[in-house]
DNA sequence: ATAGTCACCTGAGCGC
DNA sequence: TGCGCTCAGGTGACTA
């Protein structure tokens, strides 16, 4: 797979060898947010960030403000990487391809059989973090960004703020379902679209109608009215509501 | 080990 | 029309 890199100023510089050019694509994989193209040797690991996009390409068509490397996979085929903000990043890890430490010590993968109720509860004891913090952290648990782990909160009726080691086992319980939940629907709504996100087709996702609160603070609670309250948590935005999370409730409810 | 903060970056939105 | 400011977010690095 040859390779081209107009813009190395990734979030950490591209370098990539010239051995992976005599190398053929076996497949493609996933790990976290992680996109891995696999080669015999190894991988390259692709990281879209916040606004990257990979888009298949005329080899001779101008590259774009933001098309910052070619992978080329044939004379007439390109896949090009374009991000805006730079917050991607692309490696080669040669393998075992999981050695790399962008994701050996990576938690297990929600969707994944591993997470449950039981393992949060497990690895939350003794931690004073807030639990919207602590799903968030990618040692425990992969793949729950910004907007998942408030609307998941919301789902399970728990705050942001209650700290992760008082949360009970049916918390969890409920906070692992409703995880799934979030972003199974999501997947199947196509994304989240806030700005300009257009998926793998092309179109915008349509998981935005959906959201209850992530976006939402000072708007009526879409179950019970109550206005919906907008805090900072890690220096990211939180909304919930203080009526369906109410301080102090370390079970959750179903919503 | 844990928790909290900082940094990276651009484009959109807003007030003037 | 333009200028300057603020905000958004994934996640590793850094500090205490």
């Amino acid at each position: 797979m040859g390779w081209h890199v107009r813009n190395p100023n990734l979030r950490w510089p591209v370098t990539l060898p010239d051995s992976i050019r005599e190398q053929p694509v076996v497949s493609v994989g996933r790990r976290a947010k992680y996109l891995l193209i696999n080669l015999p040797a190894g991988a390259l690991i692709v990281h879209l960030g916040m606004s990257g996009s990979l888009r298949i390409a005329d080899p001779n068509a101008a590259p774009g403000k933001h098309d910052h490397v070619d992978l080329l996979f044939t004379p007439d085929t390109v896949l090009r990487y374009n991000d805006p903000r730079r917050f991607g990043s692309i490696h080669w890890q040669r393998n075992p391809v999981m050695e790399h430490p962008l994701l050996r010590a990576l938690g297990p993968e929600p969707l994944g059989l591993e997470f449950d109720g039981a393992y949060l509860k497990r690895q939350a004891r003794g931690r004073r973090v807030g639990v919207k913090n602590f799903i968030m952290d990618a040692h425990v648990v992969v793949g729950v960004g910004n907007i998942y782990a408030n609307e998941a909160l919301f789902l399970s009726g728990l705050r942001p703020t209650a700290r992760a080691g008082r949360v009970t086992r049916a918390g969890y319980e409920r906070l692992a379902t409703a995880i799934r939940r979030v972003l199974g629907n999501a997947i199947a709504m196509g994304g989240t679209t806030l700005r300009d996100f257009v998926n793998s087709d092309g179109n915008p996702g349509y998981f935005q109608q959906s959201l209850y609160v992530y976006g939402r603070a000072g708007e009526p609670c879409r179950l019970c009215a109550t206005p919906l309250k907008g805090i900072r948590t890690g220096q990211r935005a939180s909304v919930f509501c203080p009526t369906c999370q109410a301080a102090g409730n370390f079970g959750g409810r179903d919503v």
